[in-house]
DNA sequence: CCTAGTGTATATAGTAACTATATAGTCAAG
DNA sequence: CTTGACTATATAGTTACTATATACACTAGG
């Protein structure tokens, strides 16, 4: 940008040109920031038209996330190295940010898919469906365990889920074993899950899952939830169907669309295989 | 996420599992946005796993920069409705954010590339270039205009750049016609532009160029121009070439690298054309 | 020359969303 | 019964503004 004649540009015409708060420029005066190139006798400021160039650049600088203290630091000393060594390192930072929020629309997309779908249920039927191979990605085996180390398993397993960028905004669900299941033990788990829709090469402990499913929901607090495995499981006798390998269970409603308990919804999914006769 | 049995969380313990600081999750309660399912006779905060859902949600949201009291409007009425309404918008702005950073990350490229090739020229070197077609978008005329009307062209230019996405990270440049240079007057510029690597459709103004041009550099503050201008029609004379119609300058580094007007360096490019003889 | 209206200045306080610090009470293990 | 690690509250500090109050400056019209 090359200024016109000589001439400068008062602070109230320079935060209109910069689109900013006449007050962020004298604030940026006083931390020395970015100060007029002029005061005079009564201490007007004047800037020159050079300068929106340098406001622009702090502007960018301050959006990829640099405080006002660095972008000083940075300044102080400017040169054409480094800024650009500066540059570079933004570049890298941009492309993690741009992978983030790539991350989170595709969160946000799930989200939006599992509401729609779960707007047209009636979580009064029960239904056999035929599941499509399906990748999950597992936590370590969590049965039998107590309260520490489940909570010790849930921080890993949160943890995993960030630094290998496999939240995919699909709810995470539990793995309940036949076994168990036959003791009565329904909240005994033994795996939590997560659903991968576009799984990563590369990536131990997933699962796919194809088969049979008797599908049912349950309407409240999971403390009664055997109610509605005992509703699953007479339905199972009148189809003539053998209870599976593993049940699924996942939130299709809970605390973060709903007020209370008695309206969380559970999505209860168990694997069956037909009696021959 | 299904919770184990019916034990509670410590607010340290969740505070972990949500990797924040215990500090804001008291401030969160304080201001009611997420309170502890339980608080005992001593006020000791106790949380259920289930909380964590609803703390992800509420971090995703601050995340796409929904204020704490925006995202506390929310949660007091939610519902599976409302919900999905609000990740229908936040899909929207995402969008636009993803853009956005996109198209920093362009800017940052531009950035580097220029920086990069900068650093390997030779400043006191003249040198004859054919420039390939290349697309610029230009402000409004600016010859012979007074300095209230030139910030209101260059008001208008950056608000067009920003509203139209055609801000490149490129320099912005100022165009001289050939009659403004015959009257010696150097600084009397009829365009501000900036380079367009990758126009777009359907926007007015763009002007391409392409032609002999020759080129030098200037170091120093713009007012003593007039002896690189000097010096260029010189090196013309010995070339035998005759001033074309206009003249390109821009910035090379410029108050945004350099601390000092004298350290400034400006590309100057004079379109040419070879004299027959 | 006076006045109104707009601009400039400074100083100070308020904002959001934490974050740190100081002080005190609680609890489980050795 | 003490030690160390936790919990609590209250309060102050942080960043990057943003708003408000008050006073001075400059320009145009009557």
């Amino acid at each position: 940008m090359n200024k016109k004649n000589g001439k400068y540009l008062t602070t109230g015409e320079f935060a209109k040109l910069c689109k900013v708060n006449k007050q962020t420029l004298i604030f940026y005066d006083q931390i020395g920031l970015l100060s007029p190139v002029l005061k005079n006798e009564k201490r007007y400021r004047f800037y020159s038209i050079h300068q929106m160039d340098l406001f622009f650049v702090i502007d960018l600088l301050k959006d990829l996330g640099m405080s006002l203290n660095d972008i000083q630091q940075y300044i102080q000393n400017k040169s054409p190295e480094s800024f650009l060594s500066l540059m570079y390192q933004k570049k890298e930072e941009i492309v993690k940010k741009r992978q983030e929020i790539e991350m989170k629309e595709r969160m946000v997309e799930a989200k939006i898919a599992l509401m729609e779908k779960a707007s047209h249920l009636d979580f009064h039927q029960v239904t056999l469906e035929q599941f499509p191979e399906t990748t999950l990605y597992l936590s370590r085996n969590i049965e039998n365990i107590n309260n520490e180390e489940f909570v010790e398993v849930v921080s890993d397993f949160i943890n995993e889920l960030n630094v290998s960028h496999l939240d995919t905004g699909y709810p995470i669900g539990v793995i309940t074993k036949r076994e168990q299941l036959l003791k009565g033990e329904f909240t005994n788990y033994s795996y939590l899950y997560i659903e991968q829709p576009n799984p990563k090469e590369g990536y131990p402990y997933f699962k796919s899952v194809k088969g049979d499913f008797l599908s049912g929901y349950h309407i409240g607090d999971e403390k009664t939830i055997h109610k509605a495995y005992k509703q699953l499981f007479s339905e199972m006798d009148r189809l003539n169907l053998a209870l599976g390998d593993y049940v699924f269970e996942e939130y299709i409603y809970d605390t973060v669309v709903m007020n209370h308990k008695e309206h969380y919804v559970t999505k209860i999914m168990i694997q069956v295989e037909q009696i021959e006769s």
